[in-house]
DNA sequence: GATTTTAATGACAACGTTGTCTTTGTTGGT
DNA sequence: ACCAACAAAGACAACGTTGTCATTAAAATC
């Protein structure tokens, strides 16, 4: 039916020049309100919508990218579904970039996709949120970013981010097992090379110091952020170390203990009467184990849109401040695959 | 360090024209191998590449959009990873839009986001891809889409497809069912609205009728796709039907089935002793159950290449004839969920 | 050898926007 | 009443490509 309206379009149906239009749809304050008004009606009546390619063309930009490259399914959709509504509301395209964060060719690569699409800037979730060489060239050649990162503190000087306290909700995960009375606590790790392994294994280690416990560096087991990872690393578990198993197994995401449970099962080992297990994220898996698991939840829905927020706040040259960054704290839920240690 | 270089770059190191060098890169004939070779030389030199904002207004573009409503994490990202890689393969960029298929607004939704972002075309993914009347309407604006569609046969004029015949592996599993002596089977459907539901019914129903069973009218159950969906019409089956229970469930995809699984084992049924439980599509949760699921595997990856191929053979203006469509047929994978009927 | 055809290349406009500069009209101070 | 300062609006170039048409040189025809 109605074909593309042009800025032109709008212009003459208002009866002004189409750079009157063009202040009105970028807000520039120097338009009376009598044709503001006009300029409006007249868009509204058209249906008139900016063309990004003309924009693209002459600097500033309408689409943000989201670069990532995560096995986990649920948190990339969680991710990109937050993103794109934010991006919705503020009138973005979204374009992805799924991604090897250990190509030697990802930063020409992320140059090239930037120069061709002209994003206006970038997402970067772990673990690319955490190349560090990366976000420099990034940094160098300023192109707009913001990172969602695991730690406790600003990370560096490298712009906007969110913050996600793995530390302190891991923490807090290991508190609630050694209130329930466990000391042997396997801690199966995800991925070595992700941050947010480290900062949960942090939080672990300095839960049980604080508890006086002794670090079995044994039950610290490697591993990475998969179900299978939580399947083999459980049953070699299972049978090395049988007579010493731990009681209870923080393991790094949900996905890892659901692994754990399954493998627990095939064992024909009791969970949470023999075996306490706690995942970390509150992924569909923790409500599809049986039992509901123990977990961290991190609201990655607002994580993503908060980010989103932040770059188009700075895609829009406004200064993003260190105020304006925020600090996710995981919040514990105390399900069913936790229990008091025989 | 290198600045975009722009086509009139390469034109002055190249010494001719820019528009020779534009000829070069769209492969238009009539380039002498001489200057052709200095063009590419210089292009290589330079590494340009072509800026997408300009290519998009002045008509043609390279970047097509995937659009999307499933509630299937595994599949969506399956499939945006198979589009990206052959996206990236011909240059072209991926925009999303994930987006409500029953919304009221849905078609001027996606023609704004096609006239806004100038996509080449757009990949359509059940159940939007059984849309008809978005369908007719994004013909009618002569835009290229291509889908991926649930069917035996051939869906209708409207342009290239993707088929896959749910209904021929959806017999298959019931007849691997019956031969395994079950008679008294229940099926879970999916969202009542998604093809793909209606299709495996369908081969449902025939490999029944094939075998002189008769339909218990009872057996059809129901539902939606999730795994929530599995647990509470398992449940509510258990409960009502405890003297009549079927000895085997077909659900509609690995998420229900995991739910069944799930909600079996609450129950103390056991599986696949007891019960034997099918699903289809061969997702994650079909190897994070227990025991493994029997399902039908789709090559999610693969049909997304290919379509993705389709839609860019169409965006660069070659016909795509019904020849390059394509029908697969997801193909039965017999694993522990199903035993013989007791 | 003169003319037509063909192949290869180039010149220039156009796409729809935003940035820069100019013009116009109004306000306020003297 | 005059001029400075300022606010509002417009004129026009620019962004980097592709499409259309014009030009040139070489090859083919008579």
């Amino acid at each position: 039916m109605s074909m593309n309206a042009t800025i032109k379009d709008v212009a003459s149906l208002a009866g002004v020049s189409f750079k009157t239009v063009s202040r009105v749809i970028n807000e520039e304050a120097t338009v009376s309100e009598a044709l503001e008004k006009k300029v409006k009606q007249a868009i509204k009546e058209l249906n008139y919508k900016p063309n990004l390619s003309a924009r693209g063309l002459r600097g500033s930009t309408s689409s943000i990218g989201f670069l990532y490259d995560n096995p986990n399914s649920n948190y990339v959709i969680d991710m990109q579904k937050g993103i794109f509504e934010e991006c919705s509301a503020s009138g973005y395209e979204l374009l992805i970039h799924p991604c090897d964060s250990t190509s030697r060719h990802l930063d020409s690569e992320v140059s090239e996709m930037i120069m061709r699409s002209r994003v206006g800037g970038l997402v970067l979730t772990p673990p690319i949120s955490d190349n560090i060489d990366l976000i420099k060239i990034l940094h160098n050649k300023q192109i707009n970013f913001v990172r969602v990162v695991s730690g406790a503190a600003i990370p560096d000087e490298f712009g906007p981010f969110v913050l996600i306290d793995d530390r302190q909700a891991a923490y807090a995960i290991t508190k609630h097992l050694i209130k329930l009375g466990h000391s042997n606590i396997g801690f199966l790790c995800g991925d070595v090379e992700h941050k947010s392994n480290a900062e949960r294994l942090k939080g672990f280690k300095l839960a049980l110091a604080d508890a006086d416990i002794k670090l079995d560096a044994n039950n610290i087991i490697p591993g990475s952020f998969s179900f299978d990872s939580g399947v083999s690393r459980t049953k070699s578990l299972i049978e090395i170390r049988r007579e010493h198993l731990p009681s209870a197994i923080f393991a790094c995401n949900d996905e890892i203990a659901a692994g754990t449970l399954f493998a627990a099962r095939v064992a024909g080992i009791d969970v949470p009467s023999q075996l306490s297990i706690a995942g970390f994220e509150d992924s569909p898996f923790s409500r599809q184990a049986w039992p509901y698991l123990t977990t961290a939840k991190q609201p990655t829905l607002e994580i993503a849109k908060i980010a989103t927020k932040l770059l188009i706040k700075k895609v829009r040259s406004a200064d993003v401040t260190e105020q304006d960054c925020q600090v996710f704290c995981p919040e514990l839920l105390i399900r069913d695959s936790t229990a008091s240690c025989r």
